[in-house]
DNA sequence: TTGAAAGCGCTAACAA
DNA sequence: TTGTTAGCGCTTTCAA
């Protein structure tokens, strides 16, 4: 049915080598040859067989990306991100939902190999190092997003979880509040540890104690942020403000804050990772820090893509700033940068 | 480096179709010869190479989701089914994003010609059907989603926009309001069309007479529903009501209410279509209709599935009802269904 | 229940 | 500037 390279040579009267040069556009290949080749082409509706091709040069072309789940609009961003890049740099990227659940990643990562995908860009869980080193040994590079894993010698691109925290306590402290709170995912997740190590070593450095009572931990979610608030609530007096290290949690905390009849940030106020647009219709009363998550995608894909093309050193640990925003309050409206510098930029 | 088949036979002291059927788990195999393959599968760490059995087989399990922009929670969550369904039944997904730019469109799809994709699930541009015939032409079946092109015979699912604003307008005029206008997107969008037309209907068949005056026509962001909204404020009196036909241009006009220190629904009751997350604040004092995006884009591949499984029925237009959610008043508080039943159901 | 032979559509390596 | 030969790793087809 589909026509062959082998179909457009006898059509052109030449071999099938000079039809694989001038399709590809490698090597010499006189005008008029050319010419004729690209006729047969038209004529037969060519159209070249990318599999066989790959086969042969061992080049698939493809990437795959392996994120928690396409139905959220921070690993969206870091998505479209990835899919950018590859795509101008001629790849085509696998989608994987993972759900965050490591048998569902490990059958993905297995499906991969069989593909023989050049690459993998991946939010790993907490359980991926073993096949992600199989990987690896196996020919295929992995680049890390947002999550480190200690123990995978991996390029990894994230934010700066540790000074955005660090810079959203800063920011509520120049306002002179200093009964400050921190809402925060579990600790197994290492962005969330980091983000509870800046809020705390911030707080020492205005040279007051973090008091453990007011760190509370939850689960990510808008419920788990009610609840923890609602604890924060019941001590009187209630804190003066709250660090919220994610956008669930902050979504819950807000509306226990309504709920409560506290303004915000008149009576509490609120400074908080910012990832998901559910968070903008409150975000004009707060303090946020938003990850660069499309550049965490691009910068990530570039990152392995260079590596494919040969790229031999170490892995690099490349952290991005957070965007800080402030509330349009007289005095305190310029937004600040959490890092001055992003490291070993490619 | 990697081990093939072919050292797998010789370790096994078998033939090399024989480690073929052991893998593929196909034909007659002696329990014992199947055990001395798979320890020479364990031993070299054997893995099949897909591309090799694609170029023999004609099969590459891989399809492609083709949408505008992953980075928005409805086409998101579209994907989402996509690519559970696709996983489901072993096919990987390649996912395009088109930003609705017929060329960058044109482009993927010429890619994933090459690729030999076996199948396309589409959210089609205005300028995608001779392309998409071309691709049906060489044997890949297309699925379109949400958005119905006339002139193409392809398989469609969406939702019901007729029946959803229809919904939404009947329940604004279930509260007693007469004067109830309307702001959509652009007509040359299928949905659009189809949505301003259930409202008018509505009306019509309420004994009311479409005002034109009082149906905006805009561009699908919140800054359109921003000044559209203000258009209609603009009128003394200002409308009872408003029909919405998307959630950006929601977003704006609900902040041109704000503005003008209207109260919802007290001054002026909204129904809106509901697609993305951040709608999610204002909609408790809204009428909502939520389109199943998310079986959309699974019951859409599914139909594709079939298809390469040798299904031939003609194509369906699968249109699935949307979820009404009406604000909790007393008296109106039981949640309606645009349509009885998916037609068609697969 | 197992195997031999052929070939999918293309490119690498070398030769002319 | 063009061509020949070989073979990528697997499955199809046919035979035993």
């Amino acid at each position: 049915m589909a026509a062959t390279m082998k179909e457009v040579a006898e059509q052109a009267g030449v071999s099938l080598i000079t039809v694989s040069r001038v399709v590809n556009g490698v090597g010499y290949v006189r005008a008029d040859t050319r010419a004729r080749v690209l006729a047969a082409v038209a004529a037969l509706e060519y159209i070249p067989n990318q599999g066989a091709s790959s086969l042969r040069s061992r080049q698939t072309r493809t990437l795959a990306l392996l994120l928690p789940t396409i139905a959220n609009s921070f690993w969206t961003t870091i998505a479209r991100g990835v899919e950018d890049e590859g795509e101008a740099r001629g790849y085509s990227v696998f989608l994987c939902n993972t759900d965050d659940d490591p048998v569902k990643e490990a059958r993905y990562l297995d499906v991969l190999l069989r593909r023989r995908v050049e690459g993998v860009v991946i939010v790993p869980t907490v359980a991926s190092t073993g096949q992600l080193r199989r990987a690896q040994q196996r020919g295929m590079p992995v680049v890390q997003l947002h999550r480190k894993l200690d123990d995978l010698d991996a390029d990894i691109v994230r934010s700066d979880s540790y000074g955005g925290a660090a810079t959203l306590t800063e920011q509520l402290l120049a306002t002179g509040r200093r009964r400050i709170a921190f809402i925060g995912g579990a600790l197994a997740v290492s962005t969330a540890r980091e983000r509870l190590a800046g809020y705390e070593a911030t707080l020492r450095t205005a040279g007051i104690a973090p008091d453990r009572a007011l760190a509370k931990i939850g689960s990510a979610t808008p419920e788990s942020g009610y609840t923890l608030m609602g604890e924060l609530l019941a001590r009187k007096p209630h804190p003066e403000a709250v660090v919220i290290g994610n956008s669930r949690l902050a979504l819950g905390a807000l509306r226990a804050l309504r709920d409560a009849g506290l303004a915000v940030p008149e009576d509490l106020a609120v400074a908080a990772f910012h990832d998901i647009v559910a968070l903008d219709a409150d975000s004009p009363n707060l303090i946020t820090a938003t990850q660069p998550a499309y550049d965490i995608g691009r910068l990530g894909t570039r990152r392995l893509l260079d590596r494919l093309v040969g790229l031999a050193d170490p892995p690099v640990d490349l952290i991005l700033p957070n965007h800080i925003k402030l509330p349009p309050v007289a005095g305190i409206d310029k937004p600040l940068r959490t890092t001055e510098v992003a490291r070993n930029l490619a």
